[in-house]
DNA sequence: TACAATGCTGACCAGATTAGTCGAGAATTG
DNA sequence: CAATTCTCGACTAATCTGGTCAGCATTGTA
């Protein structure tokens, strides 16, 4: 398992940001109540996002978060980074691996490092915008359409 | 990190068997030696392997393990399955996924499964022939060549 | 038949990671 | 000042990883 909660936690996050943008602060309660994300939890992935520059946030009453870019420019493997550290599938072919672990030995790493880069170029193609229209998408179909 | 020691040690053993097939059983202490893997935890791995069907061991002097059948026919993601369980980067696109893990809220689950499919894809088509092939090249022109 | 070589199995263990919870505090608004 | 909201660090329980170890089973050979 690759993307532990805090990944998927995030992205769902960043969503409900897209999907309110523009209409002020959203709160942490409110966030955590649509995406079914334990409140005290999403403090941290929070404060990671916001570490990272992804959003933006203010304290006080009223206060909340909201995107720091539009959704268009944050892409999923970014944001995956931030919440999960690499997402390398094995040790030897993380960018930052100490010396001892990036070990010649490892005959194998032109695999993993296909397998890497063909999940880094896919992920980067995938905005939080992306993701927002289409759960758009998927929320106006499953509704009943009033136009019979 | 999505490949541990398991799937790593383990994929290394079955090149070690292809590399040496033919030759006779092949001995657990020597598959560690040359592969640099602890010799109990090997046990292990080699125990799942056979229990999954990718090598016959047989036991007393001269005992050892064999690949159990031709190394063009293993391929990387039935072996790391095998030792590592499912590879879904996420809970969510699991084949075995409990029910309440398959959620329909998942909405970004359109994404991992993408992800998902293209490992499977790519780890399909690679063999541990490919693998053996693939590392005696690279001994080969790390060799210096004896023709001047 | 004895014994040495080899594999087989399950119990056990330390350390890291995951998925949280909790509480004290800081900033801001009214 | 009081209420609201975010911020930060400490703590915890459960699980996974990467092993180790002891003892048993099987088999070839003298």
């Amino acid at each position: 398992m690759m993307i532990s909660t805090k990944g998927d936690y995030g992205v769902r996050a960043l969503i409900d940001l897209a999907v309110h943008d523009g209409e002020g602060p959203v709160q942490r309660a409110d966030i955590a109540r649509r995406r079914q994300i334990p409140e005290s939890y999403l403090d941290h992935l929070l404060a990671q996002l916001r570490r990272d520059g992804f959003i933006r946030s203010t304290r006080g009453p009223g206060g909340g978060h909201q995107l720091a870019k539009p959704a268009e420019e944050i892409c999923l493997l970014h944001v995956l980074e931030s919440l999960e550290g690499s997402l390398a599938p094995i040790g030897c072919v993380q960018q930052d691996a100490a010396e001892d672990e990036h070990d010649p030995l490892c005959g194998q790493q032109w695999v993993w490092r296909e397998l890497y880069d063909g999940m880094r170029d896919r992920l980067a193609e995938i905005s939080v915008a992306d993701l927002t229209q289409r759960e758009q998408e998927r929320t106006q179909t499953a509704a009943p359409s009033y136009s019979i």
